[in-house]
DNA sequence: TCTGGGGTCCTAGGACCC
DNA sequence: TCTGGGGTCCTAGGACCC
């Protein structure tokens, strides 16, 4: 039998200030996101005074300095530090570590006597608390998705934070208590499609049929279910190196001069650069993108986003900071505020060199559904016009591009789901099939 | 005024070829 | 001109994770 561990460090961004400021040990502490927006973590004492995840800085300002919690700006190059330690001090306890987010690592425990396992896990938990500062849960299961929910159980009753869990009917117990949105890879989406099936806890999605299941949840569901039963579906993975590579951020005050634009672009193509290196590969492609505060109803939006191809693949800081400043200028229009930007690098090898693309007609600002189909009725005459049912307009007299390959996919479905979002409009859902359609 | 920044995988159906 | 089957690749849409 397969044995899984998953180990999670415990409220991992506030436990790495912690080690840095022992004498917050105890005391509430969150830590922001860029630009001290929200909250993205809490230590135990922060939860229980009701500070969510995600909460807005502006609306718990207050409440938090009532309650004196420690608010930190992250600090990202320390937590990928600290992880990085984390993560070699389990490599110790296992030669099969699966790195799985900046926080958390699935072992693999195949020919370990299961006797000795929880102890094994406890030395291991001793160790990277000794090491590193840090906390972790440990859980342990025939399958991945078991060893989640073992971790659960790891973090919230047992007093080690170990806890294994192999006993079918003890499991039984524990899994009829967990709410089927606990399950990892169940959101809230597929939640809801199960308890319309009259599935609400984790027994009963083990207990379900996974025929039907796979019909309601297509064959991942069905994974989960068998791997809900013991039977192993999801395999430790090495890490593989990254298929794309975005960096982004919103700036903290808006931008409005091009200037700033293409400095800021430059930075995030170098930091997006550096990963690139560092996992060894060459970008075919770079994409660019700009946008307006969606949030400020009353703004002028605009967003829109370009991508470059090279004719052969580069890691150059210098070629891909050249391209995304020229995309940059091609997408910059005055007379917005400028609220987010970004880069991401592709693997796009089917890109003539040199060639931009704009992926948006120029949106005016406030647009109205009226004016916007209007606007996509020309487009579509531009694209039958050029021949390829490409998403591109011909105002900068640059030569339509059609985009293809898996990178390709990759852009069109992230800024598909960017129109979407900002629109709000179905029109802009099936707009690109029926341009597909014109070919 | 403020409301994060990254990633990956699966599938139905169409295009195209034999 | 119409019909049909099998195979592969691509597109578009829908999810999920930390």
């Amino acid at each position: 039998m397969p044995l899984y561990a998953l180990v999670d460090c415990n409220n991992f961004y506030a436990s790495c200030e912690r080690v840095f400021a022992p004498h917050l040990n105890g005391k509430p502490v969150v830590v922001l996101s860029n630009n001290d927006g929200c909250v993205i973590a809490r230590s135990d004492e922060a939860k229980a005074l009701g500070v969510p995840m995600g909460a807005p800085l502006h609306e718990y300002d207050g409440m938090m300095r009532r309650h004196k919690i420690n608010v930190f700006s992250s600090n990202y190059a320390l937590y990928g530090d600290m992880s990085a330690r984390v993560m070699k001090t389990m490599e110790q306890f296992t030669p099969d570590v699966e790195v799985y987010s900046i926080d958390e690592a699935f072992l693999g425990l195949t020919g370990f006597d299961p006797a000795s396992l929880p102890q094994h896990m406890r030395n291991l938990r001793q160790a990277v608390r000794q090491w590193t500062g840090i906390p972790v849960s440990v859980g342990i299961a025939p399958t991945k998705t078991l060893a989640k929910l073992a971790n659960r159980i790891a973090k919230k009753y047992t007093p080690d934070g170990v806890y294994m869990m192999t006993d079918p009917q003890l499991m039984t117990r524990i899994l009829g208590d967990i709410e089927i949105e606990d399950i990892w890879g169940i959101s809230k989406r597929w939640g809801a499609r199960l308890r319309a099936l009259g599935i609400g806890t984790a027994l009963e999605l083990q207990r379900a049929s996974p025929r039907q299941i796979r019909q309601a949840l297509s064959v991942v569901g069905e994974r989960i279910v068998h791997e809900l039963n013991g039977q192993s579906c999801l395999t430790l993975d090495e890490v593989q190196p990254k298929q794309s590579i975005m960096s982004s951020r919103s700036f903290g005050t808006m931008v409005a001069d091009c200037q700033s634009l293409e400095e800021a672009i430059a930075s995030y193509t170098a930091r997006a650069a550096e990963k690139l290196r560092r996992q060894h590969s060459r970008a075919g492609g770079i994409y660019v993108f700009i946008r307006t505060n969606r949030f400020r109803k009353d703004d002028p939006q605009y967003s829109n986003a370009a991508m470059v191809g090279f004719d052969d693949a580069t890691d150059d800081t210098a070629s891909l900071i050249r391209a995304a400043t020229s995309a940059i200028r091609h997408l910059y229009r005055p007379g917005y505020r400028y609220h987010k930007a970004g880069v991401m690098l592709t693997d796009l090898t089917d890109q003539d060199g040199g060639q931009i693309s704009l992926f948006n007609p120029d949106p005016a600002p406030d647009v109205t559904r009226a004016q916007q189909s209007r606007r996509m009725a020309v487009l579509d005459q531009v694209n039958a016009a050029m021949g390829q049912g490409t998403l591109f307009h011909a105002a900068e007299g640059l030569a339509p591009k059609p985009r293809t390959g898996a990178q390709g996919r990759r852009v069109l479905n992230t800024e598909r789901w960017r129109m979407r979002a900002r629109f709000k409009s179905p029109a802009y859902t099936t707009r690109w099939s029926e341009l597909a359609k014109v070919r």
